[in-house]
DNA sequence: TACCTAATTGAGACTCAGTCTCAACTATTG
DNA sequence: CAATAGTTGAGACTGAGTCTCAATTAGGTA
């Protein structure tokens, strides 16, 4: 069955009512892996101009609280929309030079991380944990001629 | 030696022009742990208003530039500054019902990391590495009583 | 099937945080 | 002390997202 059929009967079985325009943005935003807000509104409109921006950010909400969809920062630029929908829990490596995002598992982190809350008396709720390189083939391009984000070199930079 | 010495010869080191301006906003940067950008310009013009917003912005990305503050992203709120000149690295555990902030250190998810790169031939720069949960008096009190950010339970929820 | 009503929509004003511009000013260099 | 390159204040501007509200509509009900 198609992922946006899956997604508009969660949608319903969470009490959301289902209209044209809120049918059209799960479509578009189950077509892609990772997205912004504002990509999804760009590719909405393609498709109908007439949906409002507002309209398409209220949806976006929606499958962020039924789940849906994962809302990630990655420091350069503005959040990253990932659809989680019946995907198994994984962190992620970035390439900064190419934007590379892959995906992946550690379990050893996760248990580390009920090591360190149970240190501090606390109840783990969610993490992030994100890793930030160059992947193979961008450590060996001239990096003096890119233009990195200035927040990058200074940001929890491993020794 | 006061910390914002220090740091006024850090970035005078780094061919950094020093203004009055300057000076302000460093000396009030330093006398905080973490700090949001618009509290420290309130912060700021508190001692003298006719600092400019774009000054104080400014300086902080100078302090940025230098490695005197990292930028955190805490999920809640705009970003996060913290003053982290001639600190050990360390990450961060965060009460979501108090806002409490826990730095810890576990150098064993650091080494899991590394092989977490390896596996994918990349070369790790950076990372961020944030838990999120309850402390232990928070653990305590009536959670329905709390309007949290819609985001806190969607992501990266750990199972 | 038509009706009812609460939920949803489109349009655009608004907010917030941050950036940019530029003429006026000032710290450093020679 | 003059030259000049860097810095400043003021405010316009931007991007991203939120809010308002009258008009419209989905989906339960008669």
């Amino acid at each position: 069955m198609k992922r946006f059929v899956e997604v508009e009967q969660l949608l319903r079985a969470k009490g959301v009512r289902l209209t044209d325009q809120r049918r059209l943005v799960v479509r578009r935003a189950v077509a892609y892996l990772h997205f912004t807000a504002e990509e999804l509104v760009r590719d909405v409109k393609g498709f109908d101009p007439s949906v409002a921006r507002g309209t398409i950010y209220r949806t976006l909400a929606l499958l962020h609280q039924a789940g849906v969809v994962e809302k990630h920062d990655f420091r350069y630029g503005p959040p990253n929309y990932e659809v989680t929908f019946a995907k198994a829990h994984h962190d992620h490596l970035m390439c900064v030079q190419c934007g590379e995002i892959i995906e992946f598992q550690e379990p050893r982190v996760e248990t580390l991380q009920q090591a360190v809350v149970k240190r501090y008396g606390y109840q783990l709720l969610s993490h992030t944990h994100k890793l930030y390189g160059l992947c193979r083939t961008c450590q060996h391009v001239d990096r003096k001629r890119v233009s990195l984000p200035p927040t990058l070199h200074v940001e929890e930079v491993v020794a």
